[in-house]
This record gives structure tokens, C-alpha cells and sequence, in this order.
DNA sequence: GCCGTTTTCGGCCCGACTGTTTTCAGTCG
């Protein structure tokens, strides 16, 4: 685990300590350190060398300090303190789903229960029934809360949670009388991984559009269902949270359901020095209604330009959206092609012709085959089926950093795509690529799918491809194949270059992976497959970095 | 504990839902 994970997690236990012992502000206050800290793309021990760990948002003198003495030491002693101040066990009762600090605290402080075994003995000893405000009900929540199978789902990884959103999506609009959906939340942002997946509807009929909700074959369970909202836990214990909400309020909803919590508190308080108030009902001057029925409205009530939802995480984008300088993002339109489609060196002409169907669907300029070494028949049969506006290019996987040289009679490929998991690390001096041909970087191990990626690894291919000129991968298989969205923002700033690549093929793969492109800050210009087939030879511009 | 084109002190989002309540507390997002 990197540095930078480890005392997010740190400063998490200490804000739930916090909590426990019933402070109001300090434990937000450590959670948006934590929060800062696990986004950041260095090694926070970097940024406490060049004394700018108290410009990272949400980091004060405290916290800094807090932060340098754990560098320093390996730990940190306010932690030490606040941990010895009450019984370890507590904590896992506060994680339980339902359960909070109030809750715990009473049961050390009214049973003695100091952890999730005790507390299980002390409902089946019936010791719960004469506490104020525990009824039957809540006893049982209690108990189910703490069997195994309740855990709290570990975050979903973003591809996962994807499909599962489109299918629900695609069977409600089939099943209920719905007007409007969308999927909001993190996994509308394209965060790496979801906590839950959030849907909004618009419906003169909720209840129908609910038992329509409860009436999924994916479902495992519902937990609640009021008259706007319902939760249902489906298949890996992944909550997926369905709201209706009024026609007039849907863009506010959206917006307010679609976060990050920190862009969200931000344009509240931007709404409020400005004399309005911002809430899922829409934007409102005194009682009256100013705006909230698209999103769009929403921004434009408080002056702002549309804030594309991908990087709607109070990295400066609320100024460039005042200012009117927010960058364009790429989109689906500005792709011409797609460097990483794999072939055998045996396909058929039916399998070839089927590629060149699908690219040319998507108004694509050209397709570049990646083949294995030596492959030569196979690259001129693919060449030969350069038709109907479509251009072929052919790609040379490499596995390890030393090019093979081309075979007698051979040609050379059109560009390199290099596998970063088998190559290894990259030299810390820019190595032959250079200019031509082009290079493609994929398979970065940045992490496992889902989880956190390591810094450290990744900048070091970051600062190589920036160097020499060669494109690393964005996917929708998130950090398991590509750069994940902070790593693609970092190259970006180091104005870099990467590679949009949908490898599941399909519209949803191709979302995906350009979600995590502009949750980079990617712009079309520092795309490959956005260039001109006639621009992929040419060595890269410096670009300018992104702005933030 | 953090933060500031109304503040260096005094705020800090706020509404839905549940269970246990005759009016609210706790949790969650």
C-alpha cells in the first residue's frame, strides 16, 4: 500500500474515533483529508519536501503537522491517543450498516459491550429490550446486521457496476411507466470504482415505476421503499438506490445526486454569496424557483458554463466554469479510430471483414490490427482489406524493451504496442522509440481493478511517455488496464499523450473508457486515435499542460 | 480542523427514511 493510502486510511480511523467521542466538525474535516490524499497522484512525501502539503485542500496547519510526523516517525500520536480512549471493537460496531457512534457509544456505555461479539450475546440475552428507544424492530436490524453475509460490499469496480446499471435501466424502461432516466452518482462521474449506483426517474406513476424496481430477478433484497425512494441490494451485494423525482426538478436532482460532495458544497456556497440557494428541488431566489428543470439551468442560473460530470470534483473547475475557459473535453465524435484491436495471425476474411464493419459504423478512419512478431502474410492480408474509406494499419506487439529487427522481406509495423506488464519497468532514460514509428504503452499495471493504484509505478511510465512521445492506454477495464482517471489527469498536466481503447468492443466499453479519459482532463488534441491517420507518424508537439 | 471577493471568528448541506416515538433521534447519502 502506498504512503499516500495509508494515512487516508489513518486520518479515517481518526475521524471515526472522533466521532465516537461525539465531536461534530473534526471528523469531516479528517474524511476530506483523506479523501485529498487518496486522489493525489504523487507521493505525498514529494509534496511535504516542497512544503505544499497545507495548499492541498482540506489540509491545514493541524493536519500537516499530523501528516510530516507520520513521514517522520511512522506513526502519529494524537492516533496512539484517541485509540487507547475507548475499545478497539467499537469501531467494527460502527461500521456495521445502520449502526452509528451514537448507537455504539451507548452500548459500551449503558452494556459494556465493547465489540461486535459482545454485542451479538447481549441481544441474545435479551439485554438490548430495556434500552430506550430499542424496539423489536431495530434489535432485528441489529442482528442482521451483524451476520457475515452483511458486510458492507467492498466498492464495485467501475465496469462491473456499469452493466449492472444498464440492464437495470434498459428493464425499467421496459417494465414501468418512466419518462426520464439516468444514472447519476459516481458512476456517472466515472469514478474507478462506485459505492453504490444511484437512478433517477421522472413519473406520474412512482409506485408503479417502484414495484417495477422491486420486481428485477437481479434483486436480492430490498431495504427500504418510501414515496420517493428505494433501495435494493442486487446480486454481490451492490445497493442500487432509485429515486422519482418531479419533471420541474430533475436537473437539480441530477446535479445534486450526480456530486462529488466537494463540488457540491462548493456551488452551494458560490449559490449562497450569491443569493441563492441550491438544493435537489432546484435553485431558488427567496421561495421562488429560478431554475432546476436540465442541469444545464442549474449551472447557468449561478453563471457557470456546463460542468462536465467526469470532473466534477472541486479541482478548480467550478473557477474555469465561471471564467468561461473550462477545456473541451474529447468525445466519442472526435475519435477516428482504434490502435488496440487484437488479431490472430489466422483470422478469416468473414472475422476481418466483421472488424472493419464495426469500425466503419462508428465512422472511423482507420483500424490498427496488432499482431504477433513475424506475422508478415498476416499484415499483408489485412492491408489488402483497406476498403470503403477504411484505412489498416498494422501494430507489432512487443513484450519485452528490446525491438525485434524486421525478418528478411518483412516490413516495418506502422507502430509498437508495447505490454507493459511483461516488459517491465521502463529505463529511467528515454529509451529508442522516439519518434517513429509510434508507440502505444498498454497493460499498465497501475492496480487492481477496483482498488488503488500505485503512484509511485505509475509516474515513473508517466515521465518515460512523456519523454518519448509514446501514448499510454486509457480502458474501460479502469486501473487492471490502463491509466486510471487521476493518472491520465497527471500525464495530461506533464502534457502527455494516451490512447482511448473500448476493449469490450461494445458502446458501454467505449463510454467507459472515454469516461476515464475526461475524468483526466483529456482533451482531444493529446488523444492518439483522435489524430489524423497522417498525424500518427509524426512525433508528438510538447503539448501545454491541462489546465486545472 | 478547515476556511474566507461579505468572515482570521464563526460557520460548517440538508432532506429522506426508519423505528420508536406522541414530536424526535440517529443514520445515511
Amino acid at each position: 500500500m502506498s504512503t499516500n493510502s495509508e494515512l487516508a486510511d489513518r486520518f479515517r480511523e481518526i475521524a471515526d474515533l472522533l466521532d465516537l467521542a461525539g465531536e461534530r466538525f473534526k471528523p469531516e474535516a479528517y474524511r476530506r483529508a483523506a479523501r485529498t490524499l487518496e486522489s493525489l497522484t504523487e507521493d505525498v512525501r514529494a509534496v511535504s519536501g516542497r512544503g505544499e502539503l497545507d495548499a492541498l485542500p482540506g489540509v491545514g496547519a493541524a493536519i500537516s503537522e499530523k501528516i510530516r510526523e507520520y513521514l517522520r516517525t511512522g506513526s502519529i500520536e494524537y492516533y496512539e491517543r484517541l485509540r487507547l480512549a475507548s475499545p478497539p471493537g467499537l469501531l467494527e460496531i460502527l461500521r456495521l450498516p445502520g449502526l452509528g457512534p451514537k448507537t455504539a457509544r451507548r452500548f459500551w456505555i449503558e452494556l459494556g459491550v465493547e465489540g461486535p461479539g459482545e454485542l451479538a450475546q447481549a441481544i441474545e440475552a435479551g439485554r438490548l429490550a430495556p434500552l430506550k428507544g430499542f424496539g423489536p424492530r431495530k434489535i432485528d436490524l441489529i442482528r442482521k446486521a451483524l451476520a457475515p453475509a452483511s458486510a458492507p460490499g467492498a466498492r464495485t469496480p467501475l465496469r462491473t457496476a456499469a452493466r449492472l446499471a444498464e440492464g437495470i435501466v434498459t428493464a425499467l424502461r421496459r417494465t414501468a411507466p418512466i419518462d426520464q432516466i439516468e444514472v447519476a452518482g459516481s458512476l456517472r462521474r466515472g469514478r474507478e470504482s462506485v459505492g453504490d449506483i444511484d437512478i433517477l426517474v421522472t413519473s406520474t406513476e412512482p409506485e408503479r415505476v417502484f414495484d417495477a424496481f422491486s420486481a428485477l430477478p437481479e434483486r436480492r433484497e430490498i431495504s427500504l421503499r418510501g414515496s420517493t425512494k428505494e433501495t435494493i441490494l442486487f446480486g454481490d451485494g451492490i445497493q442500487v438506490d432509485l429515486r422519482v423525482v418531479e419533471p420541474a426538478a430533475f436537473g437539480a436532482a441530477l446535479q445534486y445526486f450526480t456530486g462529488s460532495k466537494d463540488h457540491n458544497v462548493r456551488l452551494r456556497s458560490l449559490a449562497r454569496d450569491r443569493g441563492l440557494k441550491i438544493n435537489e428541488y432546484g435553485v431558488f431566489r427567496g421561495e421562488e424557483r429560478v431554475g432546476g428543470t436540465t442541469e444545464a439551468e442549474v449551472y447557468a442560473t449561478l453563471g457557470l458554463a456546463f460542468i462536465p460530470p467526469e470532473i466534477r470534483e472541486d479541482q478548480g473547475e467550478i473557477a474555469l466554469a465561471a471564467a468561461g475557459t473550462l477545456p473541451g473535453l474529447v468525445a466519442a465524435s472526435d475519435l477516428r479510430g482504434d490502435l488496440h484491436v487484437h488479431a490472430s495471425a489466422t483470422a478469416t476474411d468473414t472475422e476481418m471483414s466483421e472488424q472493419i464493419a464495426r469500425a466503419r459504423a462508428r465512422g472511423w478512419e482507420y483500424l490498427g490490427v496488432v499482431l504477433p512478431p513475424a506475422s508478415s502474410s498476416a499484415a499483408e492480408r489485412w492491408r489488402a482489406r483497406a476498403t470503403d474509406g477504411v484505412a489498416i494499419l498494422v501494430g507489432e506487439e512487443l513484450r519485452s524493451w528490446e525491438a525485434p529487427s524486421p525478418g528478411p522481406g518483412s516490413t516495418r509495423p506502422d507502430y509498437w504496442l508495447l505490454r507493459a506488464d511483461e516488459a517491465g519497468p521502463p529505463p529511467s532514460r528515454t529509451a529508442a522509440p522516439g519518434s517513429d514509428p509510434t508507440w502505444l504503452v498498454t497493460h499498465l499495471v497501475t492496480g487492481v481493478e477496483g482498488a488503488q493504484s500505485d503512484p509511485a509505478s505509475a509516474a515513473s511510465w508517466i515521465d518515460w511517455a512523456v519523454q518519448a512521445g509514446a501514448a499510454l492506454e486509457v480502458s474501460d477495464a479502469g486501473a487492471a488496464g490502463g491509466l486510471d482517471g487521476p493518472l491520465a489527469h497527471r500525464l495530461m498536466e506533464r502534457g502527455g499523450r494516451l490512447h482511448v481503447t473500448p476493449s469490450g468492443g461494445d458502446d458501454v466499453a467505449l463510454g467507459l473508457a472515454l469516461r476515464t479519459a475526461r475524468r483526466g482532463w483529456t482533451t482531444p488534441d493529446r488523444v492518439l486515435n483522435a489524430s489524423a491517420r497522417a498525424a500518427l507518424r509524426r512525433p508528438p508537439r510538447p503539448g501545454r499542460p491541462a489546465r486545472r
